[in-house]
RNA sequence: GCCAGCGUAGCUCAAUCGGCAGAGCGGCUGAUUUGUAAUCAGCAGGUUGUGGGUUCGAGUCCCACCGCUGGCUCCA
């Protein structure tokens, strides 16, 4: 016998083998029907596979929210299956096929054969026909050698190279009428439980992500419990691409890129750029409230400070170079090393440490030319850069008060994001026990200000372990933008130190952190959170006047006047078109307010207020109006305050 | 770089089997003086990404190059 406690704490003696199906059946029919699967201890386990030791069992249903991991992976080895009929199963060599934030994938080599885009609806229709068969789900286990052997006589390479690298003894498949799969699971009981999916999108991937593997063909796809979750779905992806900021930009008029004349380097248009200085202006007020100092170094610098920092030996690739009068200089691609002359210029004591220096530092990486995408991916960007220079004792304090700017500089944005901690990588300066210390205070002031976090093992850079922080833009993406990274070994490197009070030279340590990350790639998903509509602190025009006729535009200039000198970004649309043009023009345009000037408002001395999110207002105040925009844009609100 | 797909007017797209390169929007000009998401008329706009080939004839078929898009570990 074992015991099985369930989530509201009742325990039952059961029968050893007994499957969640049985108990959900116990439970209630109702839990049975809707039954996919179950938590076992914690960790997911089929509906029908036994369980032999006292455990803790949550059965899961089918709108679960674990429910997805199980049946999109189901749907992965489904995928895999209609691959195989749809080519023969000897033709098809299977990679990995794993479940992801919205879907799933499966790696295939087609042998002599390239899987294309017409190939997906066939091999939909042959999917759902695999899930009108409703077949059985079967899991059972080889040894090893065994299971080797298996893969091996069916021709499945890629499977033979995992099972040799699995540490167990045994090893899991799943089987589903003729179609056998190496799989750790869990599946759905039958290939009928779930029927609402679609094939997405059809790309190449390396075996294991390695460039010098074979290159596999990845099919993309999604399912869902639901048919109208998945509607949804296809829904929002539609509209992800109608908040392209690579669309909105050029239309917005707000940046271009001339992919002949500069790939992965953007042009500011007028618009982009007021929105590019209002986030300076943001951030600069933050950082100075919080003791940074800006400064600005140059970009072009000797290549021997290059060679000193180690970028060099370590990151050449991605170096830009020049040549003048017999001597190399590099473009830089990070701004640390300036920032440690600037440290160096003047002998510091411990009464001024911390020091932080801060720069908008424009940096230049070079990018292979596939991986470019508009504003997220470039290879000329600025970043809100700082520098802390201080004692070993003061590392915890200056990072805890670096993740909280992070929090006050994402709060007017309504962002949502999360920490991951990054450590020692392969390729690395210095020892590990210098390693290991940094790690271990990066850890301090996150347990300390409470912050949830995950561990990269092995992600950190060259020079030091860091904290990097993802933000989720709308189509669900995440972007890596602020970053906080501990620094022991540029300050070997080059000597830097202050005066202890034991009025001997001490070793600085280094803090590199950036929070927006890169400004263009900050400002391309504001382009897209938004969908282009930004708050009205950072719209480029945050007012349009349009006089209804032209006997109007004298009061409108007389309103656009006051509004100028209250500081506000206004722009009268007096053009001989109609009313109806011109309103629908500014509406696209997404200007927060426009002000629409007649016989009406002119001889009540009043103002009418249409707004973007079209809501009309007459008669108001122009005084009234001011008082209350600036208020708006002062505390950077995200709402409009006319709703 | 690699895999798949795509390159036609500023933008969105059309052009049957290889048979006269077209439309809407935008732009410009003129008329219209407008009350809350598109007034009407006219005009201009192209070496169909580039180069080569097949053909009586190529936007369309073939080859090479350039560019763009989706992706290239979320480790069974």
């Amino acid at each position: 016998m074992v015991k099985i406690t369930l989530p509201d704490g009742t325990v039952k003696e059961c029968e050893e083998g007994i499957t969640p199906a049985e108990i959900a059946r116990e439970i209630s029919e109702g839990l049975f029907r809707k039954a996919i699967g179950a938590e076992v201890n914690g960790v997911l386990w089929d509906l029908n596979r036994p369980i032999d030791f006292d455990a803790t069992v949550r059965i899961v249903t089918i709108d679960d929210e674990k429910a997805p991991e199980i049946y999109r992976h189901t749907m992965s080895h489904i995928m895999a299956q209609a691959v195989m009929r749809y080519f023969g199963a000897d033709k098809v060599k299977l990679g990995i096929g794993p479940v992801i934030e919205n879907g799933f994938y499966y790696d295939f080599e087609v042998v002599g054969k390239r899987i294309t885009e017409e190939d997906l609806p066939k091999i939909e229709e042959l999917m759902k026909k695999i899930i009108k068969e409703d077949l059985p789900i079967e899991r059972f286990e080889l040894p090893k050698d065994e299971a080797i052997k298996f893969m091996e006589e069916k021709g499945q390479t890629y499977k033979v190279e995992l099972i040799k690298e699995i540490n167990d003894d045994t090893v899991s498949f799943y089987k589903q009428g003729e179609f056998v799969d190496l799989c750790r699971g869990p599946h759905l009981p039958s290939t009928g439980k779930v029927k609402h999916f679609k094939l997405l999108s059809l790309a190449g991937a390396y075996w294991r992500g390695d460039e010098r593997n074979p290159m596999l063909q990845r099919i993309y796809g999604t399912a869902f419990a639901k048919k109208k979750d998945l509607e949804e779905y296809l829904k929002m992806l539609k509209e992800a691409k109608k908040r392209d900021h690579r669309k909105l930009g050029p239309q917005l008029e707000l940046f271009m890129i001339d992919t002949d004349v500069a790939p992965g380097m953007p042009f500011f248009l007028p618009k982009g750029a007021i929105v590019l200085n209002e986030l300076m202006k943001f951030s600069r007020e933050l950082h100075i409230e919080d003791g940074y100092k800006e400064v600005i170094t140059p970009l072009v610098m000797n290549v021997k400070l290059w060679h000193q920092s180690g970028h060099w030996d370590h990151y050449k690739e991605n170096m830009y170079f020049t040549e003048k009068e017999g001597t190399m200089y590099a473009i830089k691609p990070m701004n640390c090393p300036g920032h440690i002359l600037i440290f160096k210029s003047s002998t510091i004591s411990y009464r001024d440490l911390p020091v932080k220096y801060f720069e908008f530092g424009k940096v230049h990486r070079y990018e292979r030319s596939g991986v470019l995408h508009g504003l997220m991916r470039v290879r000329a960007f600025t970043q809100d850069d700082a520098h802390i220079f201080c004692s070993e004792d003061q590392i915890e304090e200056e990072i805890k008060g670096v993740i909280m700017l992070i929090d006050r500089i994402y709060s007017p944005f309504g962002f949502t994001y999360r920490a991951e901690l990054s450590t020692m990588p392969e390729d690395h300066m210095g020892d590990e026990s210098v390693w290991r210390r940094a790690e271990k205070a990066l850890q301090n002031a996150l347990d300390k200000i409470g912050l949830e976090y995950k561990i990269a093992e092995g992600e950190g850079a060259f020079y030091g372990p860091k904290i990097d922080f993802m933000i989720k833009d709308s189509i669900g993406r995440e972007w890596q933008c602020a970053t906080v990274q501990l620094d022991f070994l540029m300050p070997e490197r080059f000597d830097v130190n202050y005066i202890g009070a034991d009025n001997k030279e001490h070793r600085v340590v280094m803090i590199h952190r950036a929070i927006f990350g890169s400004l263009e790639r900050f400002f391309g998903i504001l382009i897209e959170h938004f969908a282009g509509a930004f708050p009205t602190w950072l719209a480029p025009v945050q007012v349009v006047i349009i006089p209804i006729s032209d006997r109007h535009v004298n009061y409108s200039k007389e309103i656009m006047g006051k509004l100028e000198e209250s500081g506000i970004r206004v722009e009268m649309d007096d053009r001989r078109e109609t009313l109806g043009y011109r309103i629908r023009d500014n509406q696209m345009k997404k200007i927060p307010y426009m002000l629409i000037l007649g016989d009406k408002e002119e001889s009540e001395r009043k103002i009418s207020v249409r707004t973007r999110e079209n809501k009309e207002f007459k008669s108001l105040n122009l005084e009234d109006f001011i008082s209350k925009i600036l208020k708006e844009i002062n505390s950077r609100s995200r709402e409009l305050y006319l709703k």
